[in-house]
DNA sequence: TCTGGGGTCCTAGGACCC
DNA sequence: TCTGGGGTCCTAGGACCC
């Protein structure tokens, strides 16, 4: 018999703002997305005022002046080093991990594992790193999603952890549920369900297989079988190769001029090159898109994308921003005010594993790219390269196109400058 | 003034080949 | 009267997730 766990931060980007900032226990705590758009992280008492997930911030002004709530910038870079150091401490407790996400993990355990056995990986956890996190327990790992959903929904019963299997009365758990409360069911397929009767997820589970087949397709089909014990979903402990590698952002302000959106394409290219760089791939081809506000329905819209493949499998980045600036000029169209530009390096390569064609270029014995991705890395932070290309503009030409990032808390694991100091 | 960014998987339809 | 069928690759778009 399969047993999984998992393994679930709780409010994870506000629980990091936490640790080095003690003051702001028990306070209402947000987290915004980038450029300071939306409410990605609430703490408790931040969803106790009704702050709802995905928020826009400028309609929470009013309960975040009234009730002094706590607002930060997103601190990637504090949070992929929380995220780290949570997984390692899991990694030693159990024979296989598949980290999910920043946030969460599926943790193969022995079938023996006990909820009590959980408690203590918790506690271990908290101590360890100061972040909070649920577990929940099953078969498959819809179920063990199922059971942490009802871990965290119920924390003073449950003690942020949970196993449906082991509870007087499961049915009715799933009857309490509905069938969007599940994983990989959105809004879309919920309705579906609506639509042949099925509202919660008892109903979704005793549910025809081959009704269900018929209308939801395979992703369906699996879905029933995961709720019913049957695995589908296997733990992948080696992440998959990366399809693809994407950058873009929303501007601060509209941007028209055609000169802007490429010195912001540049800088998108830049980032997503260094990725592609970072994982030893190639790109063998590329995307860029471009599009007006939506919101903005009185305004005219314009969205594209145009895409090319390569003549070679590259991650230059100087070869890269050359072809962007190329595609963007021809789906560019004056007169719009344009709310974001992006690009995407698709079909990833092995660096390793890719031949070179018979015309190819012979490599350059020093590769550019590699030292000034390894002197940003030691030097700056992701939002403040030390060396950019001239393309991508210069500090103090302020731009439309810049990001914002007001509140942003210190890279207090990863930069000597900002550590925290202990007052003694 | 103000509405994130980065992914994955699946399906359908067209082009092309044998 | 009558106009293959099946496989593969590519692309676009939908749906979902964190």
């Amino acid at each position: 018999m399969n047993r999984l766990a998992l393994v679930d931060c709780n409010n994870f980007f506000c629980s990091c703002e936490r640790v080095f900032n003690p003051a702001l226990k028990d306070k209402p705590v947000v987290v915004l997305s980038n450029n300071d758009g939306c409410i990605i992280s609430r703490s408790e008492e931040a969803k106790a005022l009704g702050i709802p997930m995905g928020a826009p911030l400028h309609e929470q002004q009013e309960v975040i002046r009234k009730h002094g709530v706590q607002v930060f910038s997103s601190n990637y870079t504090l949070y992929g080093d929380m995220s780290a150091r949570v997984m390692s401490i899991l990694r030693e407790e159990v024979p296989a991990i598949e980290v999910y996400s920043i946030d969460e993990a599926f943790l193969q355990v022995p079938e023996g594992f006990t909820e009590e056995q959980a408690r203590v990986l918790r506690a271990k956890v908290l101590q360890w790193t100061g972040i909070p996190v649920c577990i929940g327990i099953g078969s498959t790992k819809l179920l063990a999603k199922l059971s942490n959903r009802h871990a965290k929904k119920n924390k003073d019963l449950t003690g942020g952890v949970f196993d449906l299997a082991s509870y007087w009365d499961p049915d009715g758990i799933l009857t309490g549920m509905e069938t969007g409360d599940l994983w990989g069911v959105g809004k879309n397929l919920a309705q579906r369900l609506r639509g042949m009767g099925v509202k919660t997820a008892l109903e979704f589970k005793q549910a025809d297989p081959a009704a269900i087949r018929k209308s939801m397709g395979v992703i369906g089909e699996r879905l029933l079988r995961e709720l019913n014990g049957i695995s589908c979903l296997e733990l992948e402990e080696m992440p998959p190769d990366r399809k693809g590698v994407m950058a873009s952002r929303s501007f601060g302000s509209p941007v028209e001029l055609l000169e802007e959106l490429e010195e912001a394409l540049a800088n998108h290219v830049a980032r997503a090159s260094e990725k592609v760089r970072r994982f030893g791939l190639l790109a063998t081809r590329i995307e860029v898109f471009l599009q007006t506000n939506r919101f903005m329905r009185d305004e005219p819209q314009y969205s594209r994308g145009i895409a090319i493949t390569l003549d070679r499998p590259t991650h230059s980045s100087a070869e890269l921003m050359t072809v962007a600036r190329d595609l963007l000029q021809q789906i560019y169209r004056p007169g719009y005010r344009y709310k974001k530009t992006g690009v995407q390096l698709v079909n990833l390569v092995s660096e390793d594993e890719y031949q070179p064609g018979l015309f190819d270029q012979p490599k350059a014995r020093i590769d550019v790219d590699k030292i000034v991705d390894e002197i940003n890395r030691r030097m700056g932070d992701p939002k403040n390269p030390v060396i950019t290309r001239a393309s991508q503009g210069t500090e103090g030409s302020v731009k439309g196109w810049k990001m914002r990032s007001e509140r942003h808390s210190p890279h207090y694991t990863t930069n000597w400058k900002q550590l925290p100091v202990a007052q003694v």
